[in-house]
DNA sequence: CTGAAAGCGCTTACAG
DNA sequence: CTGAAAGCGCTTACAG
């Protein structure tokens, strides 16, 4: 059992007093610093264990300024698309001796402000965002101050900051071409809530690969709300019930297109799906489901990759790195449409 | 744009100057402490507008002692299994005003103690960890000084701590003696490699529901290693094939579980399959996975539970608080035993 | 090779 | 109601 108090700990001081000689020969030691004896070290080693020290890394940052933390601030720590995401922006933080703070908006544009600005205080280096605002100007200060910021999935609102996203459009394009390909001309649209970034793109993808064709879109066709299973169901219904039901699904995201999964399997007559965002076993399913997927492992990367690189003192213009998504081809979107009732 | 210069940010100091007060007012105002004039602060409110100053946390943890914030060591921040946990952790951090740190050890014992070590510089108030590590002496200096200590999913090694896990033992238990009341007596048994605490014990539960039933377990139905999926892939083939192959399998987690679904799915003769944990769409399966379900969210709130009231002062005798298991039928382990081929 | 002094940006304890 | 001084535990810049 060490000698020190419960809650309280020995400081350099105490480890100097101990050994005998002044603060800067614990610090010296502490920071494998040159230019102490291999006599005095010792004493200072065997004073530091015998008395448990632990350097206050809190102090060290007082007065060094850079904290070597980052802060990542995401929409949901428990969704799996983030979740390879925050292992890889934590590898680079490692790989950059940084640790990393985590926390959640939950969708929620004052949670997200309150996170990152409690961040600030703690005086992170710089921060990673997945933003749930669609304002950040409230970060203007911080950044001018010097954290860097680069946002991730979507990008910034009102400033112009780094940003690493998916070709939302793009992958949205692709998607619905590929259902126009297997012969589809009523295809649908379910997306999440309109103010979300990547909802519009995907959404605006979906428009441009049906005037591509030279397809209308009914109105009726687009859905845009909440993702919640029962908000999806009845939507989904009202699609493939009436007299002119749509023959293909583009579900704009991974909860999105679990539930579709879960409704289509009920169904009676088959309808093609193809949804944005891979999932686990999504090949195991029958039929397998076609996707879109990202490389969320990647996007964090990258992100990462940049605020470091902003960090070491790159300072161009913001950047915006597109990454693209990927058709995957599994049997959901290669139904073909079956007749009308 | 604010005036700070890139780098630099006003203090405390900057903002008594500026509002020709004392230090200490500017306190009062920045913590909402009472006993200024409303004229006194609109001054120093102003001055703290126009200089963009934001309190520096760092100082502020420096002279009070505590951090508000705690460190999660978690094995993978990419594991779908502590996605919930995580985001639980950080919920019950966030309603005690606390900051969450979160790394994962890689399941390296190494990685797991540096990172440890790492937030306990950092003077995090606590510590929530899923142990990778089997001895956790390395802890007792720091716990000695006060920083509160739990671990989840797998008990410390040689330290006597608060742990909060489930009933694996108990729940695989169940699992077995499911398969023996479908008609099974040949099951075999793959698990995570032996020295992982977990895979000892839902081991252990498997011997014991066999020899409740007064079964004989033969040597090489029992299979203990890496979750690579080449390794499963190849154990299931061992068992599956030659003169007298198990007629179930009793998988000891998520990663195998997913490997033998794919496995069975091409395999010829129907096999029965419980896994240990739940995942994602192991109901829209055919068939659907049976289960022992463990509650994430519910090992991670009990944790961080647990870890602030110890920090409130709460000081008795370190607890084990074990959850329960629970068995989900969904169809593959309902599956009766098929003919020897 | 070694160390005393000043300071990082706050809060605490105290005095007016 | 207000503020000057001391100190949290380190590092920096400088002197011996």
């Amino acid at each position: 059992m060490p000698s020190a108090r419960y809650g309280s700990r020995p400081t350099m001081k105490d480890v100097a007093a101990r050994a005998g000689v002044g603060l800067k020969t614990v610090s010296r030691v502490v920071n494998g610093e040159p230019g102490v004896t291999p006599e005095t070290e010792a004493r200072v080693r065997s004073a530091i264990d015998a008395l448990g020290f632990r350097r206050n890394d809190s102090a060290r940052i007082l007065r060094k300024g850079r904290t070597a933390s980052i802060g990542l601030v995401l929409e949901d720590l428990a969704d799996p698309f983030y979740s390879p995401l925050s292992r890889a922006v934590e590898e680079v933080a490692r790989a950059n001796g940084s640790l990393l703070f985590a926390g959640s908006s939950a969708e929620v544009p004052e949670r997200e402000q309150e996170l990152a600005l409690a961040l600030c205080a703690r005086r992170v280096d710089g921060l990673v965002i997945v933003p749930a605002s669609d304002d950040h100007r409230y970060l203007e200060p911080e950044m001018a101050a010097g954290i860097a910021t680069v946002f991730v999935d979507r990008p910034a609102g009102k400033i112009d900051a780094d940003v690493v996203l998916t070709d939302n459009a793009g992958g949205a394009r692709e998607a619905v071409a590929h259902l126009i390909a297997h012969g589809h001309r009523r295809i649908a649209f379910i997306g999440d809530r309109p103010h979300i970034h990547t909802a519009g793109e995907r959404l605006r993808g979906y428009r441009e690969a049906m005037a591509d064709a030279g397809l209308p879109v009914a109105p009726d066709w687009v859905s845009m709300g909440p993702t919640t299973p029962d908000h999806v169901r009845a939507e989904l219904a009202r699609l493939l019930g009436g007299t002119e039901p749509v023959t293909a699904i583009f579900s704009g995201n991974n909860r999105v297109t679990v539930t579709a999964v879960r409704v289509l399997a009920e169904h009676v007559r088959p309808v093609a799906l193809v949804g944005f965002d891979d999932f686990e076993l999504a090949d195991l399913l029958r039929p397998g489901v076609t996707v879109i997927a990202q490389d969320p492992a990647r996007l964090g990367r990258t992100a990462a990759e940049l605020l470091f690189r902003r960090l070491d003192g790159v300072s161009e213009a913001p950047r915006r790195v597109e990454l693209p998504g990927t058709l995957i081809a599994r049997g959901s979107g290669e139904i073909p449409p079956s007749l009308a009732p």
